[in-house]
DNA sequence: GGCCTTCGGTGACATAGTCACATCGCCCGG
DNA sequence: CCGGGCGATGTGACTATGTCACCGAAGGCC
């Protein structure tokens, strides 16, 4: 694997909509945090690429010529590199392992999407926030974010987040402070979670 | 280009969620509409396959061991053919022609993915009502539509739909009639379409 | 301590979505 | 032609969600 190096640090901005795309991005190390604002200024996080997956930024415009239409940030310090479009092109005819690592996370990239659209479109906005917490605390049980955060995170408005969280408080489900929120009952969330 | 023909006429449900995927499927003539529906029963469009286009359906399950996760329905006749895996695979490695049209038409229904949740996530309703009429009032200013499908393509609810669609007929934009709206003009619907 | 910036809380309001039920148009059998 | 049945539409009342503006609190920095 040939290309340029990429080493950012954390909160770099990869890419910004009506870039155009200098290259197919493989990432080694990090997660990129990708994110769509629309005209009224609200964000809204498509997905998070991480090792091993596409950034279908990069590989959209690519196939299709096309400018970026989201933005993508560094949400962790990074590595990896950049493989020019002939590099991209020739490695996805010869090598049957890379195409089939490109198609399968192509593949769960659009599953990804899916559930966004689920999410957004045909669930309650509490399911919404339950799997956001779930997601983000996979690890720990405590996640660094503001209510600005999840904003973005459940596709919707600061101050309606807070009044949430407040109430997902009082119901014993979380603790909340400044900048973060430590998760309770992660039974009581998974459930809520469901629908 | 070996495989199972595949006909049908208009209104078959080719495949629904759960059901495991038997190959992948290239489309040759007809239109394939695919909806997600939630559990509290509403349904939203997710995007049509036209000749040319893949069905990401078939794709994301191939690539990736997944069953459907979507319902997919011939909105007219369909012809085309399925491709069982093992020649699906066979022809990607060695048919670069192939390659290049299947990840082209990947990365422009992975556009459209994205035009659907800046649509769901971050647009005002009446610029997706306004869209929708357009994008399915693309040949003829007459459409046959009915409001309940007009809310699967804007993913919202009937009776909203019916005021908006109530509001734009008296502002003159359109005619509605049952089973259909007739677009009277395109240039103001194309105006609010903007946002 | 005195500022400054970011974050969070809240009332008031606007938009969007839901539910139940009344109507209406149309097709069909009798 | 009549009456029934059914899907499509209209509407009031209500809930859920999102927005805006403004305030106060928390923490960082001199």
């Amino acid at each position: 694997m040939a290309g340029h190096p990429l080493i950012c640090d954390a909160g770099t901005v990869l890419f910004s909509p009506g870039m155009p795309c200098t290259g197919f991005a493989v990432l080694e190390e990090g997660t990129i945090r990708v994110t769509m604002t629309g005209t009224n200024g609200r964000e809204v996080v498509l997905y998070r690429v991480t090792p091993g997956d596409v950034c279908l930024q990069t590989f959209g415009c690519l196939m299709d010529g096309r400018d970026y239409a989201a933005e993508g940030v560094a949400e962790t310090a990074i590595r990896g590199h950049i493989l020019p479009p002939g590099d991209f092109r020739r490695q996805l005819a010869e090598d049957e392992g890379f195409r089939d690592r490109l198609l399968g996370a192509v593949a769960r990239r659009f599953h990804d999407f899916e559930q966004l659209v689920e999410d957004v479109a045909l669930t309650g906005f509490d399911a919404r926030l339950s799997r956001a917490l779930l997601r983000l605390g996979r690890d720990h049980d405590d996640i660094q974010v503001t209510h600005e955060g999840l904003a973005a995170e459940t596709a919707s408005g600061r101050a309606f987040v807070s009044r949430r969280l407040a109430e997902f408080q009082r119901r014993g489900l979380i603790r909340v402070g400044r900048g973060h929120v430590t998760l309770l009952d992660r039974t009581a969330l998974g459930h809520l979670a469901e629908d």
